[in-house]
DNA sequence: CCTCGGCACTAAACCGCTTCAGTTGCATCC
DNA sequence: GGATGCAACTGAAGCGGTTTAGTGCCGAGG
């Protein structure tokens, strides 16, 4: 007996045909309930349960979705934000025992990626996520018929439903406090502009700066990275008596990176400068000083995408879906702006 | 024309049978190179590609490998070794267009995810990670049938294929580098001991204190999490006259926090206190000061890893892979003792 | 008493691919 | 010139489920 149980080994033990055995495990009508406990017995009893590929050829329903991650392999572990929200997918699709299908991939071969995620049949659907400018996915996967659901805001999402979650009230609450505390001259450190979070930021804190009746300070590319972060911290600095006294960052990773660069250079933080983050990833509280940062719900995120996505593939389409904004956790790296 | 195209499609296109097809397209033998052709091209205009659920019941064999990580959802951000270690998988995974499942648990249903995994046929075989000591998994997927592939030393793999990663030669080496800096009481800040890495991380830094004749100094629990290396730190600093000169931690998340606690009292590192990480994680370099780790190649730890489940799924077993050891990078956290 | 409807269940087709056992046509060999 | 062999292909069964179209039985209604 080394071959696996079938829905065959579980009808001729519990003596029915093996529709039964399927009407009963699916909670169908047309069973009585005496037939169905005894089929349940069985199925317990020989450890069985449908395969999976089984179930997917004739319901020409996979149970999965996918999701593609097209980053430099180096940039990959540099990001807090992924397992967090790939946990939140995962505590959907566990209740129906469905699956995550993960697909890393460079920026280069992504269409012939999801192309193939297309025609495979092996996900009902994919989540779009680090959108960029002008990106051609959300077209592909509609083109493709592929359901999809994107992770960010609605702009760019050509029609597809979208998941997003507003980052300008952290910005402005980071903003309007350094502005509280005396500062005039705030920069900001961005991400990466092709990707439409990265300019999101960069636009949120420019539409603080604006009402906090402030002139946007200095914007410098760091790139989401610490060596990104680093090097545009350092060219802040250089920049003589008008140098800013608060740097607000894209994200922790790069101003942790600032952080240290500022120190590095004799500066008190937040005597001298005082820096905020975004993510506000495991390490930020424990920082010295800590990094004021801003916390979203990248798990309720991951969940309220893959709600979304099923959704869409029952039923076609979703309403876009607005989570709570991020917040700002104000730390010790915020302070007073120097006289 | 909703459907999308099937093996019959593409046979009637090219004007030939089904078989003939799938024999094209598997590259077996019994197809004139002219036939070939007709049928790829025909395959390709119709951008027909094979169902993977179909191959799957057919073949027997998903063409997919599981990982599933039992963390806590909130320390799941916190590691920076799976995203890199999944890219790592993934870059062997793709290469035959199969895919990894990745599977989200609490540690209290872990052995059901197991189960599921093993009866589902969804995958063909798991990748098991952060053994701990008596871990029921090896001995679990042996009972199940299920291929797997230990990802740490054979210590406990209970027989099954192991894919390691010596960590003793950094440790070794930072030990040694501290010796050599004049420092005689160095402590160890350990992950969580239920781990098997965690442990072997300890036991590497006890052996390194006995080569370089030292008294192994205190080792305190610093849980893999910035929190608990912060406090861990701050149990070291109030030993008194005789606190450890140097702290060698288990992981970067520790340290950098460890790090952060020296200098919130005033001590300089390495002055006062050197330090030393674990990972490389990719902030470490652009701390302050820059955080002396230990680098291990976790992306080639996946793809190693991968080759090795893949064998073990064809072929029955594979042998155990040792990689390259893990390298110190020292940095300027680590200085003389002080005097 | 006969028919009718509905419940509980079965038989068989089907999902899309792989694979094994043939079948055909053609060159080869004695 | 008939057996032999081989390359190139076809037909059909099978993978393990789901689903549709029945079938048999029983109680109710006229």
């Amino acid at each position: 007996m080394d071959r696996r149980p079938t829905i065959a080994d579980v009808a001729k033990l519990a003596g029915v045909s093996r529709s039964a055995v399927s009407f009963a495990l699916n909670g169908r009508p047309g069973i009585s309930e005496d037939t169905r406990e005894r089929i349940l017995a069985a199925a317990r009893e020989l450890g069985w349960q449908p395969s999976r590929p089984a179930q997917a050829l004739s319901r020409g329903r996979a149970g999965a979705l996918g999701l593609v991650l097209s980053r430099e392999p180096g940039a990959i572990g540099a990001d807090a934000f992924f397992p967090a929200f790939i946990a939140g997918v995962e505590s959907v699709l566990a209740e129906r025992g469905d699956a995550l299908v993960l697909q890393v991939t460079g920026p280069g071969d992504e269409e012939a990626v999801y192309r193939r995620l297309a025609s495979d049949r092996r996900v009902d659907g994919v989540l779009l996520t680090d959108l960029r400018v002008d990106d051609p996915r959300p077209a592909l996967t509609t083109e493709l018929g592929l359901p999809a659901v994107v992770v960010g805001d609605a702009d760019g999402a050509h029609g597809l439903c979208a998941v997003s979650l507003d980052d300008r009230p952290a910005f402005a609450a980071a903003v309007h406090r350094l502005a509280d505390l005396g500062h005039r001259r705030i920069a900001h450190v961005a991400g990466p502009q092709e990707f439409r979070h990265a300019r999101r930021r960069r636009q949120s804190w420019e539409q603080a700066m604006r009402e906090a009746g402030l002139p946007p300070g200095p914007v410098l590319p760091g790139g989401f990275t610490a060596a990104g972060g680093a090097s545009a911290t350092r060219e802040l600095l250089g920049l003589g008596p008008d140098r800013p006294t608060a740097v607000v960052y894209a994200n922790d990773l790069s101003a942790t990176a600032g952080l240290a660069v500022a120190q590095q250079r004799g500066l008190a933080v937040p005597g001298d400068l005082s820096v905020v983050g975004y993510d506000d990833t495991p390490l930020a509280a424990y920082t010295h000083p800590p990094l004021a940062s801003a916390r979203a719900d990248a798990q309720g995120w991951g969940a309220a995408a893959a709600r979304a996505l099923d959704e869409v593939i029952d039923r076609g389409r979703a309403d876009d879906v607005e989570l709570a904004p991020a917040e700002l956790r104000p730390r010790a790296s915020i302070g007073p702006a120097p006289a």
